[in-house]
DNA sequence: GCCAACGTTGGC
DNA sequence: GCCAACGTTGGC
């Protein structure tokens, strides 16, 4: 793990985020099911109350997700003095074009990485570069573990608040499957959104508009079935 | 490089 | 617990 380490910070991979983070924060020690399953009662500026709102009613808090997307930036951007830069060429030149994905640091996204299931595939997105969009699809490899760079102090992503014997942040490993098709740029999945909020379509409430700054994100079976079939299609 | 969106921090 | 100031993300 220690090996490709350096390589992999990548910068998406890590965010804070407000409320819930607070929240969970506090509730800290045996939390670890609830954070990912729901959200603590009083969390309510933040993500957590839309997430669930818009994907059910009844048992909202009962949804398991079963697709994600994952940014990454693929261009060079440093970080306290470390390159962050990963782009899916990177993954590519892993070993057994593995990676884990550390640097998550922000509560929401990290408790969608804890509900990460073996074998579940994700679009893995490029982010902060000239042409955003989804460029590949790659596949959960290995479950949630603690991220060792929150006990790194060389790492840009070190964490002086997280104890070993509880740590606060984890990482997945993921795998390349294959890349898209084509390149899914960013522009046209907003498109479609734009028009689906009109027409009631899939991308209605996709993640990637509704929580713009969150770098790990479930998509439902619709979102993820009709973002890939936009492969087949011919550019605009 | 700009800046909108939005998360974080700290004073009170 | 509110909110102003500040910091970060990430599209453009």
């Amino acid at each position: 793990m220690q090996s490709f380490q350096v390589l992999q910070s990548r910068v998406d991979k890590k965010e804070p985020d407000a409320k819930i983070a607070k929240t969970e924060e506090e509730t800290s020690d045996k939390e670890e099911e609830e954070k990912s399953a729901k959200p603590p009662a009083g969390s309510s500026k933040s993500g957590w109350k839309n997430w669930k709102k818009k994907e059910s009613d009844g048992e909202e808090s009962k949804i398991t997700y079963c697709h994600w997307l994952l940014k990454s930036e693929p261009e060079s951007r440093l970080e306290k003095g470390v390159d962050v830069k990963f782009s899916v060429d990177d993954l590519k030149a892993q070993p057994n074009q593995t990676t884990c994905w550390d640097g998550v640091r922000n509560y929401q996204a990290r408790n969608f990485l804890r509900s990460m299931k073996l074998g579940q595939q994700a679009f893995f997105y490029h982010s902060n570069c000239k042409e955003p969009g989804i460029v590949a699809l790659v596949k959960i490899v290995k479950e949630a573990y603690p991220d060792h760079t929150q006990f790194d102090q060389k790492d840009p992503h070190y964490d002086s608040t997280s104890r070993k014997e509880n740590p606060k942040w984890s990482m997945v490993d993921v795998q390349f499957v294959r890349m898209t098709k084509r390149f899914i740029p960013l522009s046209e999945i907003k498109a479609h959104h734009l028009a689906h909020k009109a027409d009631g379509g899939p991308l209605k409430d996709m993640m990637l508009f509704t929580r713009q700054r969150l770098s790990i994100q479930p998509l439902t079976q619709e979102e993820f079935d009709f973002v890939l079939s936009l492969e087949e299609e011919k550019p605009h």
